[in-house]
RNA sequence: GGGGCUGUAGUAGAGUUGGUUACAACGCCGGCCUGUCACGCCGGAGGUCGCGGGUUCAAGUCCCGUCAGCCCCGCCA
């Protein structure tokens, strides 16, 4: 049996990562992972790895030879400990590709903390590895400098919210994990009970509730940093468990909580990547959203808007175009800019792509020197297609593209081509950062299938108060108190200001179908709570996951998060979810309707 | 619930029209090497081609099914 070296009365003093010039001449004690071994016979070279980086450990037969052929048992992952002196690297042997590249440690003593089995994958930044293998070894995937980086710095991100909100009078208060199951909106994660046989908590989708009764009991500026949780299916943004920064201020406006959020973003900026956030933030209302980008979450670091050509087609011979608008559809288009370059097989890919979001085609012209190269040119009068060219500023060279439909989905299709054709012509930089508050959200959507209105929020939002009267005569056309802030075409969070008029309220659940009895049966703690002096409030939650996605560039929601779930909600490393054992059923009182063999 | 992509040594890939013993790289193991740094040189080991079935004289390759991972639609108050 080999027994590994003990720690004994060594203490680290630094972090190998931090070990750089001017530290020359110093002792130091170092541990830490081996990155890499080159053994030159007589000299050996170790990289020392931990999180703050690696630096270069010199082991010299000729300075101590127990150390250098410890050294020579010394393979990759295995926990060191050295001892030695900061030294000046030999001229020309600098590596001015390391942070530490300028020293190395003369090594004098070396422990062996800790064997290690070959790694699966290689422990760098280099090694592209199938995530599923990634996931499953994740406390290794998670050595890698990548991962190190953003979690540190979603660490500090996080540090940077507290302090700030702090600053601002904010207190962070836990709500309950195990709450009551609400079934409006997402599924909930359900919970059963052993001491209440058959009856389930759920896991909160978010702390709504008890964050509005934190503001009847007057703690008046709430903040928590908080685990969600929504049992619906993922995305590459999607976690069926994520973490919000959640607030809720009393008396306060909607100004008046954008302002103070605003603060907080642009400080988290500065502090994690060093990015000045021009403030006030710009502000689009929903319908003003739609209208120019066909979406509410644009992305505005590029303009290509989309141009409202309903009215002139209406009369046109195309029918195509002049039925959806005699029928109080929408025909839109965008002016592509020196795109009449691409391909059949490209014009073919948009088809797809906008067919996706409901579309039933794409129509495409190229403006060539001879006018319209197109399939729909000849639908239309000299007249019709000047009056066209001056509306969509098309120039030779000019691509345009149009989709007519209901006004939902020709907005939404040629708003998500339009963020399709930013990814695919470069149009938006990298390094730029463009936020935007959308404001002025409808207060309710129609449900075709369940025949009624249903909230676009949630059933607490206020409406905007000369909107009030119409809550009688046109609720469809009443707006919301409610905002989004977007960044980069992400939708990064999103708040409203609350009912706290219990009329209100009342009027807004019989909008909504929801009688007396189930709004009690539902949220009559709330209720109960909003009419014991409550005090106006509102509040925003931000999701702390695409915000770090954003800062730290990450395609994928599972680069920012420890221990991600798969596409199918499992955990690859530990292999959740599971099934029990009949006992735990039992004591449940519940009995599976399937056994899955 | 639906659409699409992927699956070949430990890792990431190549593998032609179905045709001998499935390749080279990185990693791993052994040896050599006193200035390398994604060290270098020499040698070696390592494979249920995701899994199951089918077609065929013959399947990594063609067909069917299934599993897993990823992207998207629906869903996400």
């Amino acid at each position: 049996m080999i027994l590994n070296d003990q720690l004994g009365n060594w203490k680290r003093t630094h972090r190998c990562g931090d070990v750089t010039a001017e530290y020359i001449g110093r002792d130091v004690c170092l541990m830490g992972w081996v990155q890499r071994r080159r053994d030159h016979g007589g000299l050996i070279f170790i990289d020392l790895r931990d999180r703050e980086g690696i630096v270069q450990l010199a082991l010299d037969p000729d300075r101590d030879l127990a150390s250098h052929s410890k050294a020579e048992q010394v393979r990759n992952e295995y926990v060191v400990a050295a001892r030695g002196k900061v030294s000046p690297r030999p001229e020309g042997t600098v590596n001015p590709k390391m942070k530490t590249g300028e020293v190395e440690i003369e090594i004098s003593e070396l422990l062996i903390l800790n064997r290690s089995e070959t790694p699966p994958f290689m422990i760098d930044e280099y090694a592209e590895v199938a995530e599923s293998i990634r996931l499953k070894h994740r406390y290794l995937d998670l050595r890698r400098p990548a991962l190190q980086r953003n979690l540190l710095m979603r660490h500090r991100v996080a540090k940077t919210v507290r302090n700030y909100l702090d600053s601002q009078g904010f207190i962070e208060i836990e709500t309950p994990v195990l709450t009551k199951s609400t079934p409006e909106g997402a599924r909930d994660y359900l919970v059963p009970s052993r001491v209440n046989t058959g009856s389930f908590y759920a896991l909160p989708q978010s702390p709504q509730l008890f964050k509005q009764l934190l503001m009847v009991s007057g703690f008046d500026r709430y903040f928590q940093i908080v685990k969600c949780f929504r049992d619906e299916d993922l995305r590459a943004d999607r976690q069926p468990e994520f973490t919000q920064i959640d607030c809720e201020l009393s008396f306060v406006t909607r100004d008046d909580i954008m302002n103070v959020m605003e603060g907080m973003i642009s400080t988290i900026f500065k502090e994690a990547i060093g990015v000045e956030v021009a403030l006030p933030m710009a502000r689009l209302t929903y319908a003003e959203a739609l209208e120019r980008f066909g979406v509410d979450n644009p992305d505005l670091r590029f303009d290509l808007e989309l141009i409202n050509i309903t009215e002139l087609v209406v009369d046109s011979q195309f029918k195509v175009f002049a039925d959806v608008a005699a029928g109080n559809g929408l025909v839109k288009a965008l002016n592509v800019k020196g795109s009449a370059t691409f391909s059949r097989k490209e014009l073919d890919d948009l088809t797809d792509f906008v067919k996706i979001y409901g579309a039933k085609g794409l129509a495409w012209v190229k403006v060539t020197e001879k006018g319209w190269q197109s399939p729909i040119a000849k639908f239309f009068t000299a007249d019709e297609l000047a009056a066209l060219n001056r509306k969509l500023d098309a120039q030779v060279g000019d691509l345009l593209l149009f989709v007519a439909d209901k006004p939902s989905v020709a907005n939404e299709a040629l708003g998500r081509l339009r963020g399709h054709l930013g990814q695919k012509l470069g149009l938006a930089d990298k390094d730029s950062y463009k936020f935007s508050w959308i404001t002025d959200f409808p207060l309710f959507e129609y449900d075709g299938e369940e025949k009624r209105h249903v909230a676009v929020h949630h059933p607490f939002t206020s409406p905007l108060v000369e909107d009030i009267p119409l809550l009688d005569t046109d609720p469809g056309k009443v707006r919301a108190q409610a905002y989004d802030l977007v960044l980069n075409g992400s939708e990064i969070g999103g708040g409203s200001i609350r009912i706290h008029d219990q009329a209100v309220q009342s009027r807004m659940f019989e909008l909504l179908g929801i009688d007396h009895e189930e709004a009690r049966e539902k949220f009559g703690f709330l209720l109960d709570a909003l009419s014991y002096g409550a005090p106006p409030h509102g509040g925003i939650a931000f999701g702390l996951d695409r915000v770090m996605m954003i800062l730290t560039g990450a395609d994928s929601i599972r680069d920012v998060i420890a221990f991600p779930k798969t596409q199918k909600a499992a955990c690859l490393l530990s292999e959740a979810p599971n099934e029990v054992n009949e006992k735990q059923l039992q004591e449940l009182g519940i009995r599976l309707r399937t056994r899955q063999k």
